[in-house]
DNA sequence: CTCTATGCAAAGCTTTTGCACGTTA
DNA sequence: TAACGTGCAAAAGCTTTGCATAGAG
């Protein structure tokens, strides 16, 4: 589990501890294998260890985005949704509006658009967290029968 | 201002009523010129209109939601922010990190992108609401002498 | 042993909701 | 004058923070 060698490195390079909590933390994002909010993350935290706290939850989620451990993805929730780096290569996040689901996809179709940007408007984008939200293929073909947008409440 | 035609308009159909604090809502839009969190909608309508609550610019964002005439943004921040659709094309938004400024830029480049994305994935992004984040040209030049990504809390 | 991290409790912010009153069409 | 919209107040979520204690190194 080199991620969690590579926690263990950067809490160590910063006088930082690696206790039980943080390691349960990291342990649920690999178990989860996609992206969860900091809610799930608390309930599935709480089966191992009752007594956890969610501010530790949200504290220890913070740790690992700052150190790059975790992107973080705007699923157009209320929450937040973590999701482990891990050694991936950094991918764009598709999330469906209707089922939720989110698919990784490669960075690699995006090149010509972001180089074009860079060379356009000078701006360089940030790959490590990238979201776009639509329809999957899937909801799609639920959704063909009906007009689908609805404009009511 | 066609855009207030088009508000007035979806009101009458629906049976809702054009009030004094819509409009402001509506007219600050414009003035500002670029996307805004409820907050300093809040603030700006509220120099017009003291008495107004927050709830009914929350109510207001949404109504305006509804109809497509704002598209919201995640800015990364806590607040979303909100911005007159108005009668322009679809664009993708660009957030600065640094400095907060957003770019719109037109679509047409991510074409290929997304005609690639329906194929392989089949997946349809919404072309209504796509936000990336990174660094502005400016901000890149001011940041070139140091580091730049700080990973300290 | 020292200094960090945790749990607890409380507060902070943003957003939503119920309701009586005011207003629009 | 019949709905609809608003302000007010309160609640509901999610997240952050202060502090005493527990625990890692």
């Amino acid at each position: 589990m080199s991620c969690e060698n590579l926690f263990r490195e950067q809490l160590r390079q910063r006088g930082l501890r690696l206790t039980p909590q943080r390691e349960a933390v990291l342990s649920v994002l690999h178990a989860v294998g996609r992206a969860a909010s900091p809610e799930e993350i608390f309930v599935r935290v709480s089966a191992v260890d009752a007594a956890v706290d969610r501010s530790t939850i949200y504290r220890t989620l913070d740790l690992l985005d700052n150190f790059k451990l975790v992107t973080v993805i705007d699923s157009g929730e209320k929450q937040r949704l973590y999701e482990l780096s891990d050694r991936e290569i950094p991918h764009l996040h598709l999330v469906c509006r209707v089922c939720g689901k989110i698919m990784g996809v490669d960075l690699d179709v995006l090149q010509p658009f972001l180089t074009h940007l860079d060379e356009t408007v000078k701006f360089q984008i940030d790959l490590t967290n990238i979201t776009m939200q639509g329809i999957c293929g899937d909801c799609q073909k639920v959704a063909s029968g009906n007009n689908f947008i609805s404009t009511q409440s």
